[in-house]
DNA sequence: AACTATTTATAAGA
DNA sequence: TTCTTATAAATAGTT
């Protein structure tokens, strides 16, 4: 807006470009503010001029803690960069930053948890509540989730268990079935003995010939731990 | 800009704000990219809508090393006195103390806003999701404190507005008896000029005297600013 | 989501 | 830098 068109480009006359960076930056500064109390609006806007001065706006003044709502906003991606950044040499630098970093974390946690609300407004509060709300919901589901797997799993090996008794209450019985032949066959030797007849011995296993934990085929007993 | 001035006050239609904030959310964004380019400044802009939706601008696209360039443009001041505080003490182990202190918090964090939950057992989900959603009911009951307080001060302002505007209705219908009885007494008039006699003016205010914003007392209408 | 009548912002010039 | 001015842009109100 001005006289001519204006390219997007870097304007490359130093005078000039210092000139305009003046004129747009008040322009910027007031059009934030602007957004901000007409639509009620957060606003941050931070600016590095070429030669890095600062300028900034922010809501109500009150940078840090906008900042703090975009972190929590980004959350993930940001620990993610963060904690990459490997402090080198300027050990004084970077322990107040991560110092500050803290801080604001420690706030935000204590907010999670219901504490030291009174210095939070009514908007900031909706944010927190929203922010914790959904994070309740996810842990809620996973509980669900954990839950419902170990019941599965539970009722997985209680059927296993079940098979188990079942074929080992068979076995039972069929031991008991030899027994009582046995016993019989005894009586009949016995009395063939007192007649002269017999046959051997019959202390064999079952046709499968295994013990009894070996009762189940081994990938029924893996899942048995 | 627009066919009408605009006053710099909170937009109260919503539906206009609401259309007024995404016009000139991007004028701001582009004007934000433009002084950005032409000017070959570092811009960081972010703006959260009254619903709490993000929007952000940040010269090529890393809003990241700008923030951190902000924060180490404002902590330099902090870092002279911290130099101060802990002249020759351990960096490398103050600093990994904290960075571990730190990342417990993050994580605790994380599960806080359901992230990375995978590694919590079932009982710590629970202790988890007891803290949260205590911290949940702690945040409620606080906003609906705020709101409930709020209320309360509209309710007074309204009541306060309420009688002004009875004592200003009161004070209108005198105004109005006033000037019949005038109306009355000029014609009497001039009926008894035509006869002879005739009485002075009637231009005098209502008894109290007073313009429309002393009809109440001072401590009434600081309330209403 | 378009359309304009206006207001604003600002490029260029002083 | 600041002021002025012509003009480009943004946008409030409207459809």
């Amino acid at each position: 807006m001005g006289r001519g068109r204006v390219q997007l480009k870097r304007i490359e006359n130093k005078i000039n470009r210092q000139v305009t960076f003046s004129k747009r930056r008040s322009g910027l500064l007031k059009k934030a503010h602007e957004i901000s109390v007409l639509c009620d609006a957060e606003v941050a806007l931070i600016v590095f001029s070429t030669k890095g001065k600062l300028f900034e706006y922010s809501t109500d003044s009150c940078m840090e803690r906008i900042l703090e709502r975009y972190e929590r906003y980004c959350y993930a991606e940001r620990q993610l960069q963060a904690n990459e950044i490997e402090p080198n040499g300027n050990w004084t630098l970077e322990y107040s930053k991560l110092k500050a970093r803290m801080e604001v974390l420690q706030r935000n946690q204590k907010h999670f948890m219901g504490e030291d609300l009174a210095d939070l407004s009514l908007k900031e509060l909706q944010s927190v509540e929203q922010q914790i709300d959904s994070g309740l919901k996810l842990i809620r589901s996973r509980k669900n989730q954990l839950m419902l797997q170990s019941i599965s799993e539970l009722q997985k090996k209680d059927k296993l268990l079940k098979e188990q008794n079942n074929l080992l209450a068979k076995k039972v019985k069929e031991k008991e079935k030899l027994l009582s032949q046995e016993a019989q066959c005894r009586e009949q030797q016995q009395h063939s003995y007192q007649m002269g007849g017999g046959s051997g011995e019959e202390d064999e296993d079952t046709p499968t010939g295994h013990r009894a934990n070996a009762l189940l085929p081994a990938w029924m007993l893996r899942h048995l731990h």
